[in-house]
DNA sequence: CGTGACGTTGAGAACACTCAAAAAAAGTGG
DNA sequence: CCACTTTTTTTGAGTGTTCTCAACGTCACG
């Protein structure tokens, strides 16, 4: 089964659009590449720390998160990823992956050749910039993340941390920014902000009854976008969405 | 005056050979780019935040730091950067930029235009492997300094960031890395770590009654290389160096 | 209806912060 | 080269945000 074969709309094929000047055709190039389809369960490791990489893995729908491990045991995740997310385009110069990432629901995911990909790349100068800028833009949520967890306080920290992920849901096609469905325990949150889940809870329920959010479960509603965007302190430039 | 004109050997062409298999034809295309060589004082602003970018500047002599401000004033230093370093490839596809550039010591820079390193990259696919790889490599650094933040208790983070620092400047050529100066202030140390510049140096005596680590002024002697990889929780393998 | 994962709450401890001030070093100008 | 200023480093005392440990509640699922 390859890409072109999944159902309804290619969040691959959304992304890439998004991404940059990328022609009909050149999706379509993409779209052809040689795929293996797997649906795979939660909890399940898609990239391995240490490990050489030589397929690419495409998120088509789930969530999956990136993490490194310090040496005390301590978890931390740098990255949450959406479906149409490429997850260790990376490894095209790298050869070996310097953390792990692996699905925080169930996922299906796509794994395409490196090989078969390079080959892409050099041919269309546009499907080359359009990954190329995809890790540039990682790299800018990075220091976005730098920032958050050394410098912020818990509460906005996590506040920043659903405005991101509340922007690039909607800005993927999941939903809106002001109702959405947190994939992530609050465990990873923590995991994700440098905090504890103890914190973490509290920092909600305080979130909560400053009115900023309302909850749920995992589902989260903004009212006030501006009001939240202020306490977390979220200026959507670093996304270098438009 | 040009690339080709700095004097020793040049720290950029340095910096490509250890980026990948370039050619030294392919290292002559870069030095010959149309560039314009500066002197820049301390604290001088190479990279704004919020502005667009159409040139890109590249260190030759001295160093600078990347950082970000937060809403309340604090700023975070995301990157260290040395000689040979690019400092905003970033730009080559995102057209503004998300943070700033600041040198951290008197610097020699040379600025160059886009334009010409997107000729120069769509004709040789090894300079433009060399160039992405280089933004992957950033973008590695950015995850380890999230864990470093979020996941390391103050002495280990500094002592980490003191190995990175050691590390890069002995593969760029810059000295041993068991002893070697370190330009920037302990209130700098601070901003990279998301510490304040009392308790960096308070970390930093601890370190050495340690004996981690030998200071004076801002010199710094490793005795025990293995000892501070071990405290620092340090392992390179992020850098991609090999 | 049991079991395990996740969320919630409380009490006390700790690591890092704030404020304040002095000492040392590095620039600056006469 | 010395007096002066500014920056950087160092030290102390008290505070607070966040952590740790521990327990209990709740929900999903078999």
């Amino acid at each position: 089964m390859g890409l072109e074969e999944v159902e309804g709309m290619n969040p691959l094929a959304r992304k890439l659009q998004r991404l940059g000047r990328v022609s009909e055709e050149d999706v379509q190039h993409v779209l052809a590449l040689p795929a293996i389809v797997k649906a795979v369960p939660t909890g399940h490791y898609l990239v391995r720390e240490g490990r050489p990489a030589t397929e690419c893995c495409v998120l088509l729908s789930g969530f999956a998160c990136r993490h490194k491990l310090a040496a005390t045991g301590a978890r931390q995740i740098v990255s949450f990823h959406l479906p149409g997310d490429l997850l260790d385009l990376q490894h095209l110069l790298l050869s070996v992956a310097d953390h792990n990432v692996q699905t925080i629901t169930e996922a299906v995911v796509a794994w395409v050749p490196m090989a078969a990909i390079r080959k892409l790349t050099a041919q269309s100068q546009a499907i080359s910039d359009a990954l190329w800028r995809d890790t540039l833009i990682d790299a800018s949520i990075f220091r976005e993340w730098v920032l958050n967890v050394g410098r912020r306080d818990a509460k906005t920290r996590i506040a920043h941390m659903l405005c991101e992920f509340a922007a690039r849901c909607e800005s993927a096609g999941l939903g809106s920014a002001s109702a959405f469905e947190l994939p992530m325990t609050q465990e990873q949150i923590a995991d994700a902000t440098g905090l504890t889940s103890v914190h973490v809870n509290r920092m909600l329920r305080a979130l909560e009854a400053d009115g900023a959010i309302a909850r749920d479960r995992r589902h989260i509603r903004i009212a006030d976008w501006q009001n939240m965007r202020s306490i977390a302190d979220f200026d959507p430039a670093y996304l270098h969405a438009a």
